[in-house]
DNA sequence: CCAAGAAACATGAATTTTCATATAAATCTT
DNA sequence: AAGATTTATATGAAAATTCATGTTTCTTGG
């Protein structure tokens, strides 16, 4: 049998490991983030609040990064979360350009909340998973992240298979 | 040592679950997201178009579960990706409500392509992260989903631990 | 010190997404 | 077989997101 001839029968898509990545991710958060919803927060908004328990008083680029929200979004989110008076944004005395976002009394109130609820989500779906903590498929997760992180633009010996021809498809 | 105590310094979010899968998930796509693009695509279209490789002529409820797109988005980009020939949308002679959503002959190329593009890009990236074949990390990621999709909307003892009241925050 | 450049945010217009609901076609009920 | 229900998809308005670029504030070299 010919191992480089592809079985015709072999679906791609449940095998593929970015589907896969994130077909876990929304199957692992769909609950969370309903109940985030029930707490009158949108997502986005959500991750905002989680990080500034890490991070509070951190600028904006920085939550970006952190929250994994692209910059002009989340410049957005954070009006809006000022003006609800979950969050506080004031512009850095040592340089002006930046702005430092803060959770309030009330936002961190519910972050807290929050986070506890998540922490509780976590430790339940991790015991009924594996019955374990999740060190297991964290660190391979955080493997992989930092693998990712560490740019490999191209290979070593200059193949890279994603540098085909680029006609876009119009009719 | 008390371990009921979380420890203030250790922050939440970077081992928190939920985000090292949907960071993992952003991080691995990134590359093969931005070759997406280049080639005239969006993301919800090449997930479209790879689960067409697949399951060519599902109903569009099908296809909104299995590409991870919610119905009434995934109409309009059916409709959009229609009007650009890369699909063809048939109602289905055995029940009219139904339409079925078929690749065009230059739909499947383009497709073809890039799923060709997409294993390849998988095929280096599980050599370069652990140089095996991702049947570990696949494994466990399958796993969790199954786990997850098995419907354990309760605990056993009837406990919760997202059932808390739900006053929004409004300013 | 000044000009050029870079960095950090903000903004606006075009596009997409969301959410609730409309429409249409089957299926079930009695 | 008519009416009621359910299923499948489409639609419209409001809201969010994207992308390119504008504005402001530092930084740096001369």
């Amino acid at each position: 049998m010919n191992k480089t001839i592809e079985n015709p029968k072999a679906p791609f898509v449940p095998n593929y490991l970015l589907y896969l990545l994130a077909a876990a991710s929304e199957a692992a958060s769909a609950r969370f983030h309903s109940h985030v919803r029930t707490r009158g927060l949108r997502v986005p908004e959500w991750r905002v609040m989680a990080c500034l328990t890490d991070t509070d008083g951190s600028m904006v680029t920085e939550l970006a990064r952190y929250a994994m929200i692209e910059q002009s979004r989340l410049t957005k989110i954070i009006i809006q979360m000022d003006a609800r008076g979950l969050v506080s944004r004031r512009s850095d005395p040592k340089d002006g350009r930046r702005v430092r976002v803060f959770l309030t009394p009330q936002g961190r109130t519910l972050a807290d909340e929050l986070v506890a609820d998540a922490r509780a989500h976590e430790l339940e779906l991790l015991k009924s998973f594996q019955g374990g903590d999740g060190t297991e498929i964290k660190d391979t997760l955080r493997a992989l992240i930092r693998h990712l992180e560490s740019d490999q633009p191209d290979q070593a010996d200059g193949t890279d298979s994603l540098a085909g021809s680029a006609e876009i498809a119009d009719s």
